[in-house]
DNA sequence: ATCTTTATTGTAAAAACTTGCAATAAGGAA
DNA sequence: TTCCTTATTGCAAGTTTTTACAATAAAGAT
């Protein structure tokens, strides 16, 4: 409840409101586990903040994620969970079990100054799944 | 619609059966542009086929793509779109424009090896999308 | 050719996600 | 406090994707 508050005057500095739904989502971000589904914020949010609905979220999740406060995951079959932004990581995902690992950003670092010098591109996003087959499963 | 064909024996030596919705499918694939999404796939098959229906278009292009046939893209805002597999390569698209370009699976090899000798996962799919900030839109 | 097995499909409905638009309310000005 | 502007929300409807299950048809055996 307290934990959105933290962001507010960055928001605010940016143009945008401070209002009751992008608290309780924030703080359900907060507080909770990491990577989680549009429908997981929405009801953990609705529980504080009950008239809250679901465009809402998929609205401030986006919102949230444009303006870097929140990070979008891409997890399996093209669907998207998302964290707090924090420390850059990426994820191995095994795509028998479904079983998942982080990866430090600092492994992919010299590759990412590769790929931006070779393209051109710039600000690319460090938080990237990647898909794969576990240690687990490669044995059978 | 000869085109499918070619794949007949490979999967038929794996215990899968040749429909005409599966060659109508990798017809469409093989002679499009890359990157369709599953509706494009739909409308263009549809015409070789026009009984085909849209959930056996999704179930067919998973199909695919799991079997090593065809590859999923991670398009913007975790849609899937779907190309045939060939040569390893990946994507960086501007996450302003849209803009999208092609990069070398070479340029990220020796990453992968680190990844994999440092996670212990293997056979992680070359075929990435980054998103990133194009020249063009950096210049504003 | 006919039969049998079962992988694959279509149907119908549900779930996930998006969109347009009118109503609301946050934040600044008076 | 009250008023004003407009960013943000809820509502209702649309689109996309998934699912369960019964009907179909591919492929091999007879
Ligand atoms: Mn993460
Ligand atoms: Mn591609
Ligand atoms: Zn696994
Ligand atoms: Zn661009």
């Amino acid at each position: 409840m307290s934990c959105g508050l933290a962001y507010a005057p960055q928001l605010r500095s940016l143009g945008y409101r401070i209002t009751p739904q992008r608290m309780a989502i924030l703080h359900v971000l907060c507080h909770s586990g990491k990577h989680l589904t549009p429908r997981d914020v929405y009801q953990k949010a609705k529980k504080d903040f009950p008239t809250l609905t679901e465009p809402t979220v998929y609205r401030t999740l986006e919102f949230l994620a444009k303006n870097g406060l929140a990070r979008p995951m891409q997890a399996g079959k093209g669907r998207l969970r998302y964290e707090m932004a924090e420390d850059d990581h990426h994820h191995i995902v095994c795509r028998v079990c479904g079983d998942e690992i982080e990866v430090e950003h600092e492994l992919l670092e010299s590759m990412y100054r590769k790929m931006e010098s070779t393209s051109g591109y710039q600000r690319i996003d460090s938080h990237v799944t990647f898909f794969g087959v576990c240690p687990e499963c490669l044995k059978t």
